[in-house]
DNA sequence: TCAATTTTGATTATTTTTGAACGAATTAAC
DNA sequence: GTTAATTCGTTCAAAAATAATCAAAATTGA
């Protein structure tokens, strides 16, 4: 029985029951419980299912109405974890924030319920949370429809009217360097973000760390605090930073 | 039974019951109140339930706004007659405001497939566009939920950035006195689009024709061309006017 | 075949979860 | 108001689950 073939049953199982048990799998598979919770790491590392202590939960079947909602399902759990974090620290009055990345959009249910005003340039975002307690600011300018989200100069200046408590961005890249985005369009906005907020969260998973790629547009210490999955040893290139850096599971 | 199986628990009794009880909880799930206690703060912090004083509640769930499309399709044969008739006057190169009547919405299937460029606050629009031919351009400011659409200071001063050929409008009265709203910000959206435009058209099915309801805020020669069912003789009331009357079916 | 790599298992230390106790805070009753 | 009864959160300890380390077994590729 190799990994693969675990693989398999332990998704199989999942699919009829929406839950598996480390216990329970190690017995059935007749394998040791460590190499059962090693499979059920990589899998939740994959999207395929939610690790929890003692095994593991089907994946939400999320309602998808866009393509953008599948791009955010890669690294789910991760992403839900980093984003739990986050809404830890949103509280009712404050006024936020919310980049067009798909980290942050999964931050989306965890302040539904919050009596917040969320100033955001994406159009999932807003999709996400225009029915709910939270009060609405739309960016405005020119849509940009690959990235469902609206970009550009008249954009950056509409966020310039505005001045927030903290900021919840993504970014491509993260190091002791600095900033860096795919993007033009988006590095500029992510810019004016970080210059209208007090408080500037990054949303990081653990692949961004490190990463420096194509466009650097921010130094380090323009943000106060990176929110990721990445252990010590990735985070020792932020020592020298004033960085707050809050670790998840 | 760990925390994740425990929170589905809890929030599956929430959804039925609309509340929950720690010493109820405990005995069901067989686990201790402090246990139970700490799985309803958790909750709470997720913000997926409010806590009380032994137990948790359900967050009221919001009354939905209106349902922009229903309230669309009242009249919705006369609305489409009236829309088709604008779409003729839109051709490729266009720029043109669209504002977040009910009315104008329906605009959008006539409009999918010309290279026009469309300025507009209403929310349920920019879905119905955004995945085609036309270039978007948003309004941006807060956003009003009941209406789907972005109104205020911000919004009024945004449009006044941007100049349009023709601005397609809905208004909630009209006759040879001047243009009426129901509501103060949708009459100062709906006069910024007139300031910034060349050409406004009013699209009024008969109902709205002679109606003079609540808020006056434009006069009639500010407008260039009305669409409407209406018949002549209840159209008798702008024969001294400028306006052009395009009449439909 | 044999060495190198990968996978697996055992052991140990660490982390997470849970429960009990008790003082503090909140609600209810009077 | 004042008292009594719950309920709450903190602290500490026990139990369970996990991660880290290292060694054994299996697989792979020459």
């Amino acid at each position: 029985m190799n990994f693969q073939k675990r693989k398999q049953n332990i998704l199989d199982k999942l699919n009829i029951t929406g839950e598996v048990d480390v216990k329970q799998l190690a017995m059935e598979l007749a394998i040791s419980e460590i190499t059962i919770r090693r499979d059920l790491n990589q899998l939740a590392n994959d999207g395929l299912l939610y690790r929890t202590h003692g095994g593991g939960m089907k994946v939400d079947p999320l309602a998808k109405p866009v393509d953008f909602i599948n791009k955010s399902a890669q690294n789910a759990a991760v992403k839900d974890e980093i984003c739990r974090k986050a809404a830890e620290h949103i509280h009712d009055g404050d006024i936020i924030f919310m980049d067009c990345g798909s980290t942050v959009f999964r931050l989306c249910p965890f302040i539904k319920n919050k009596k917040i005003k969320v100033i955001t340039n994406s159009l999932p975002v807003i999709y996400e949370l225009q029915n709910c307690a939270v009060s609405l600011n739309i960016i405005g300018g020119e849509f940009d429809s690959e990235r469902q989200a609206v970009h550009g100069k008249i954009a950056n200046e509409h966020i310039a009217r505005y001045r927030a408590g903290k900021a919840f961005l993504g970014v491509d890249g993260v190091s002791q360097n600095g900033l860096f985005a795919n993007s033009e369009l988006e590095a500029e906005i992510t810019s004016a973000y970080i210059n209208q907020s007090a408080y500037t969260y990054l949303l990081c998973d653990a692949g961004k760390i490190g990463k420096e790629t194509y466009l650097k547009f921010a130094d380090i210490n323009q943000v106060e605090a990176i929110i990721t999955n990445a252990k010590d040893g990735q985070l020792s290139c932020f020592k020298d930073t004033a960085l707050a850096i809050l670790q998840v599971k």
